[in-house]
Parts: C-alpha cells; sequence; structure tokens
DNA sequence: CCCCTTCGATCGATCGATCGATCGGGCCTG
DNA sequence: CAGGCCCGATCGATCGATCGATCGAAGGGG
C-alpha cells in the first residue's frame, strides 16, 4: 500500500469518527504514520484531502447507478440494494459524504453538491417513473425520495459486519421496506 | 428575551449549521451580540452549553412519548407524526441531538446516549407490539425501527416550512410511508 | 569502481492565527 | 457604594501550514 492510500484511510477512519473540524493535521500525520510535514509532501491542503475522498465516492456511486437498467419497479430496487450495500461496506468514506459536506467551502462545495445532486435524479427518475407507470403510490414523489434516501443512507450509521444481520439480508430487507413504503402494487 | 435565551438561540443556530467543532467562542458572542467573555457569565464550558442544548430536545421528545397511547398501529402512526413535527419545527436542535452525539466526552456523551435510546425504546416497543399482534410484517424489528428512525429524523436536514410542502400533509405523508414500509395490513 | 550530483522522502522547528477560557476592572443601577 | 453586568486584554494551548536541513538511493562520467 502507498503512502498516499495510508494517508487516505487514515483521513476517512478520522474524519468519519470525529468530524473534519474535529480531526487535527497531527492527528491524521499520526494515524497515517508520518510527521506532519511529511503529510504536506502527499497532500494539498486538509481541504483538499476532504474533496478528494467525496469526490471518489460520489463518483463511485454514479458509476454505478449509471449500469442499473430494467423496469421501474427493477431500478428502484437495484438502487437500494446498491447504495445500501455501499453504505455497509464503506460507512467511513459514506458517512463523512454525508456529513461532512458543510466543511466545504466555495467552489469545491459546488463541486461536491452538483456530483450529489447528479446521484440523486437517478432516484427522482426511477420514483416518477414508477409512479407514472402506476406501479409506485406516492403523495409526492420528492418527499418519498427524500425519505427513501436518508432511511438508506442511515445505514452507515449503525450498521456493523460483526453484528447479526448479513449484509444480503440487510439489503433485501431494505429493497421491501422501500417497496412498501412507495405504496408497490404487491 | 433573556440574554441566556439568546445565548442558547445562537448556539442552536450555530451548531446546526457548522457543527460543534465549527463554532469558535467567537463565533457565539458575536451572534449572540456579547463579547467572548460575557458569554462566560451566562454560560459553563462550550460542552456544557451542547449538553444542555441536547438534553432538553431529547427530554421534550421523550415527555411527548410517554404522552402516546392507543393499540400499535395508532401508536406508531402518532410516534412518527410527533417526531417529524418536531424535526420539521426545529430542525437545528434536532439536527444537533442527532449528528453532534460524538462531540461529547466521557459521562455526558454517556448521558445523553442513555436519554437517546430511552426515546428509541417507545420505537422498539410500538414496533415489537405491532409485529406480535400481527398487525405489521417484517423481517428484523430492530433494523425496521433503524430504517424508520434515520428516515424520519432526516426530516430536519431537508424540510423548509417555506418550501411546497406543508407540515400537516408532510406528517400524513410520513406515516403512510412508515406503515407501507413495515408491512401494515391495509 | 568511485566520486559527485540529483532527487524524493522525511522531520524538527517554527510560523502567524485562532482556539477555549480567565482575569481585573469599568460602568450602571438601586 | 454595593452588586450585577459587561468587556478589553490576555493566558497557554493548539490550529493548519511552511521552512530549511538531512537522509539514502539512483544515476552517470571519469
Amino acid at each position: 500500500m502507498t503512502t498516499e492510500e495510508r494517508v487516505r484511510e487514515a483521513a476517512v477512519r478520522l474524519f468519519a469518527e470525529r468530524g473534519f473540524h474535529g480531526t487535527g493535521i497531527r492527528d491524521l500525520a499520526q494515524a497515517a504514520g508520518l510527521s506532519s510535514a511529511t503529510l504536506y509532501h502527499y497532500m494539498g491542503t486538509k481541504e483538499d484531502l476532504l474533496v478528494e475522498i467525496m469526490r471518489t465516492s460520489l463518483t463511485e456511486l454514479i458509476g454505478k447507478a449509471e449500469q442499473i437498467t430494467g423496469d421501474e419497479t427493477d431500478r428502484l430496487v437495484s438502487l437500494v440494494k446498491m447504495h445500501v450495500r455501499a453504505h455497509a461496506e464503506k460507512p467511513r468514506e459514506t458517512a463523512v459524504v454525508d456529513g461532512e459536506m458543510r466543511a466545504l467551502t466555495g467552489e469545491r462545495r459546488e463541486e461536491i453538491v452538483a456530483l450529489r445532486d447528479r446521484y440523486e435524479r437517478f432516484w427522482q427518475d426511477a420514483i416518477d417513473d414508477g409512479v407514472k407507470a402506476r406501479k409506485l403510490t406516492v403523495a409526492d414523489p420528492s418527499v418519498a425520495r427524500l425519505a427513501l434516501l436518508e432511511m438508506c443512507s442511515g445505514v452507515s450509521r449503525w450498521y456493523s459486519p460483526a453484528g447479526p444481520v448479513k449484509l444480503s439480508d440487510l439489503t433485501i430487507q431494505y429493497a421491501a421496506m422501500a417497496l412498501g413504503m412507495l405504496g408497490a402494487a404487491r
């Protein structure tokens, strides 16, 4: 593993555990096994590091969402399973993306927000199409999207692979709950 | 409005917008219209202020949850409506409770975690009772509780009273989605 | 084979700024 | 003139970031 990767992993862990502002440069350096000076040989500013983590994670999600095809219901189920799996397998990365957006400033913030919006488009389209095809019954598709995304993203805040729930079961349960809450025809 | 209340309101707003570690004592003082020295005439440490905000908010939620009665489904619907209403009407307080737990240390953390656990008990009981009475159909009641709570708490992260959705409609929609995702008999 | 240069990697020391918190004293009011 | 309210000044600590210096490995000319 390269030093850059070690820095990145340490940053992901600490940002997720203590938050961006709660993590100091010296904490980061110690966790990566470097001096704080050497740290800057491998990264830009602390905010650069945060942006990189978020961009990578969001780009990966978008890439997976783009590969999803099928009818309205299939797409929604696939989105939910993919999203839940990602949040369970990489809880730290996704928690940083979901929780540290406010630490970004200026253009960097806009870039990441744009990526997030692009990702959420897939969800909105899937829900809208499902409603149009009368396969889903929701009062307000936008509210449904927000509620569904919050529910699925929350996985990163509590799921542990060491716990009693298998990941494969988790994705199935979430898919079922998603269809239920969107009033899918049974 | 007393000065203490002004300090508290400023703290809630800033903690919610920038996070606990992202908010400085001087930011707090300026937002409350005081010097940083005077601030300490009205509060203890910064962490004391955070604990107070969380304790008040959680105690209020628990108080409301205790007043809820009815059969299994009624209680669950009431919990959802109450929770969503609280998160929509006081998005900053609830966002701080949900998002800044990690900023607490030692005993203070344990106290707040205990309050949160006590509140979540109401949800777990309502779901468990609903399953026992065969009015709900969920694969794993604990997973269902976590998913439902994340969905409902997320409201504080996006809802705006200035937006197109009325609060009374919102609570009804969330109640319907909750029943749907828990497989309530239709 | 040996010396000399070059370069990436690393660090101790330190920068100016800001952090949370405190102190002594001034100002107003009863 | 006593006491609540308030603040400028300042504390030691820590913040994010940068500095010059040092190290060992790689490379090339004699």
